[in-house]
DNA sequence: TTAAAAATGTAGCCTTGGCTACAATTTGAT
DNA sequence: ATCAAATTGTAGCCAAGGCTACATTTTTAA
């Protein structure tokens, strides 16, 4: 089942999508553990601004898939799995945030576009941002 | 109800999500009339590389909108909003994509991450990438 | 220590965006 | 004109990611 070019860029968006989810919760389990030592469905809830029975029903989803653990009541930790992927994604949105700063992009809007732009930037991009934001061309 | 800034990104975040569909279903119609007059559900399916059916719902959902008119049977046209809207796009991709070519990457990785990023770039920054091309710094 | 507050869990609902299977319509070729 | 192929529609299923309402458990303060 051959598919043409266009059909084959979508399809990497649809699984782009699929991946988004997971690798934005185990960056902020990531981050609130590093700034509060742990974390807990509240402080994921407040943190994207959803009701806490998404981040629950998230979570379970995120631990079935091997990135979290969990036990009734206590807090949330990462896996081995969820680590790696944590400092994966956090590496990539790094970039992408110092690279639109030397681009001369606002602190405040960077931190938008870099939150969006994150999961849709390949291996190769990534790098080019990265030299950019060393070398300044 | 103040949210804090990263729960205010989230819910940006998640606002273009819902309106990412739309603009590429329009900007897929423009692309396809352009290049053979009239647009199926059958030249959406093969673009996107999902079923008839799939397509058939989300342009039920995006005629509702007030984005394309379709009649059983019948070709798929924009109104004025989808034509507006499809414009508003094919720009903001050809900006996101010619930028990643100035910036040297290679033409097939600058049409996919042009894809994926260009519902996550804000208007400051797509002025500084235009500048970019332009200028080249 | 015990009652209120905070946090978590559960049930059940919605929309979006996928799918298969099957029915109906339109188009094209003989 | 008719039959096959292509296209479109419809029914019904699934998972993800939202929600409210209510139950349960833990934490905190009086």
């Amino acid at each position: 089942m051959s598919s043409s070019p266009s059909a084959r860029r979508h399809q990497r968006t649809r699984r782009d999508h699929s991946t988004e989810t997971a690798e934005d919760y185990v960056e902020a389990v990531a981050d609130i553990v590093d700034e509060q030592n742990t974390c807990r469905v509240v402080d994921l809830a407040r943190r994207f601004a959803v009701s806490h029975v998404t981040v629950t029903k998230t979570v379970s989803r995120l631990k079935t898939a091997g990135y979290l653990d969990t036990e009734p009541y206590a807090p949330i930790r990462l896996t081995r799995k969820g680590k790696r992927v944590a400092q994966e994604s956090r590496r990539r949105h790094k970039i992408v945030y110092e690279f639109l700063i030397a681009l001369g992009i606002s602190e405040s809007v960077a931190e938008v576009d870099a939150e969006g732009m994150e999961h849709h930037v390949s291996a190769e991009t990534l790098g080019r941002f990265e030299e950019f934001t060393k070398t300044g061309k």
